[in-house]
DNA sequence: ATCATACATCAAAATATTTTGATATATCAA
DNA sequence: TTGATATATCAAAATATTTTGATGTATGAT
């Protein structure tokens, strides 16, 4: 069972996977490895069209796998080092259980 | 950008945060900290449909982060630690550039 | 061979997410 | 202040995922 000691919320958990799982996010976020990007950075490199860029960045905010800065007109979106590091640290937890399981269905 | 040297292919990546991002899905695999499951233990466990169940599972396993294994008219279902521990590097990867990048919109 | 159990599969309906194109807002430059 | 640029928001349409209930298949017990 899921510890309660765990830093991340289940609820979170499941935001931030859903935000992980469109392909077009992981494209962003691929771009986001080499440091901050702007909403015209993704548009020259992905051909994606404006108000697309914009819901994909949305549901990766709330997520809060990524973080904002703004900047005159610019808003520059990098990872979130933080949430990334807490969800490794979840996956780590899947896979720390003890093996004393007793036989299902009987 | 994604290193060539990755060892998890971004398509099978997606395939496996959308398998993870289904609340159901984590309860699931919540069930399977513990150790192997089978289907009628999650019916007792979590009070989802049988039919409801085998989909959830369906898409778990062709994501590769479920094994199972057949034993008589029971399957017993487990994380895939391996796939597990590939998508922690992934993400590791993420964050693992370098900062050298130009100011973008110019 | 028959029956019950454990699970898988299927098609239709229900629901949720994504895309599109239009419009809105905020900042900067002239 | 006017116009251009960068991004956000919105509602409708398009698309994808999930749920349901019915049926199928395999195994083991009698």
């Amino acid at each position: 069972m899921l510890k309660e000691s765990s830093k991340v919320k289940k609820e979170n958990i499941s935001k931030f996977m859903v935000s992980f799982s469109d392909p077009f996010r992981l494209e962003i976020i691929d771009l986001m490895m080499d440091g901050e990007v702007c909403v015209c950075d993704i548009m020259k490199l992905t051909k994606l069209s404006q108000s697309r860029i914009s819901y994909h960045i949305k549901i990766l905010k709330e997520a809060g796998l990524i973080s904002d800065r703004q900047e005159g007109r610019w808003v520059y979106y990098s990872l979130n080092k933080e949430s990334l590091f807490l969800i490794k640290e979840w996956i780590t937890s899947l896979t720390d259980y003890s093996s004393n399981r007793k036989r299902c269905c009987e």
